[in-house]
DNA sequence: CGCCCTTCTTGAACGCGTTCAAATAAGCTC
DNA sequence: GAGCTTATTTGAACGCGTTCAAGAAGGGCG
């Protein structure tokens, strides 16, 4: 009552259709149930029921359960830009910056890993707009290539000038695979996870450096012409 | 009638249990309606039907639908395994067994294309047991990793003491890359897939060959350290 | 208010993967 | 062959994600 009920801007777009309510109490209850009972064991019932609509009305708001994903993934990469802003702030040396946002990522998502892990496989489906190389991603998934892209503007490292363009794009490729060892990571507290970050950070970071010596840059540009010849 | 039906061997144990024809049989139907219909479409009842036995025994054989997936992997990596070998016979360097063994196993998938993007998915999920790194597939991954350990030791290459036991997996690992690519991979014929493989090898064969540089040696043994270290 | 159009909501129904108690076939022992 | 045990086969039934025809609720306009 208290709460505005889908006001009409002076434009002519309403500023929050009428079912945007519906539409977030649908998406609460789905994620705490998710984290309550996991995904596979979520039914789209058990969702209408607790949300307290029918479940069609769910379908109205969200094409599929996937779908339901796809705006937990929307939700996590806010957050993890929100949680990385500290250390752009802070640091401003290549590894560190690197570091301290592969561990934002995981610092984000580690509350889910329970119910991240088993519907993991809907995003690893090549046909599945789910899919992190999917089109329908493309604006999450060109968000987070922009906060590696800070990571390397922000920082004092010399990169060569024909790795630039190119590496926070793979940054973000190096972000997923630590996703994908995070997903598969039975550690207690998915320790291992982190030594994975801090052991691969001072790796990339002596690449990139020795990426610049004149010895090295042919191969530098062997690997470059591939990875431009092997992107869609 | 020609065919011996469940004969029993002078051993305890029976050569070929009584159901294995229909076993076969089911598993026949359910790959061709795959490559048929692909394998979302293809339903159990349908296999079932086609096969012209009652839905429940295709469980009775098949715990689940994914289940004949693994199957699948089981038979491609002989396949893989048989198509190898003129390679290892032919050629002794490094780079070309490498890369005879990874297009020997595209050749392999290849007519497999069109479905097994769409149960990929499956394997990727962490609590399946069709996880290539799951308990479950240890017979076949161990397979795989032999073949590429063949791939290492029939090879004239000088490899680093330290890295040379732990080659195999990571070519394996490789590999796993390799078809994750090749899984999303939409261009005619999966030339892209290719172009990965002869792009990468030689890069792969030059890091192999530095590992036994000196001035190289504690990057190297940093590197194996921290695999070792996440290995579970 | 009465009318119309859009947005939203409902729940029964469909096809799917899967389960399981029951029925049947096969082999073994006497 | 009779009886027993195990292996195999059946198909109805369950719960799930999803669809869709039908209706309800708003809002704009005369």
């Amino acid at each position: 009552m208290t709460e505005q009920t889908a006001p009409t801007t002076a434009a002519g777009e309403p500023a929050t259709p009428r079912g945007e309510q519906t539409r977030q109490l649908i998406l609460d209850t789905a994620m705490r149930l998710f984290r309550e009972r996991g995904y596979a064991r979520t039914t789209m019932r058990a969702i209408a029921q607790e949300a307290g609509v029918a479940v069609g009305n769910a379908y109205y708001y969200f094409g599929s359960k996937d779908h339901l994903i796809q705006e937990f993934y929307a939700r996590s990469q806010v957050e993890h830009r929100a949680a990385a802003q500290p250390v752009l702030d802070r640091e401003s040396d290549f590894g560190p910056r690197l570091a301290g946002v592969l561990h934002a990522g995981v610092d984000v998502l580690t509350p889910s890993h329970g119910f991240a892990a088993s519907f993991f496989k809907t995003a690893a489906e090549p046909t599945s707009p789910l899919s992190p190389f999917s089109e329908e991603s493309s604006a999450p998934r060109q968000a987070a290539i922009d906060l590696f892209a800070e990571v390397v503007a922000g920082s004092t490292a010399k990169v060569d000038a024909e790795l630039r363009p190119q590496l926070p794009e793979l940054l973000w490729l190096a972000y997923m695979g630590v996703i994908l060892y995070w997903v598969h990571d039975r550690s207690p507290g998915q320790a291992k996870t982190r030594q994975l970050i801090d052991g691969a950070v001072p790796l990339i970071d002596r690449l990139v450096a020795l990426s610049r010596l004149r010895v090295l840059r042919p191969v530098t540009r062997q690997v470059l012409d591939l990875i431009r010849t092997l992107r869609h």
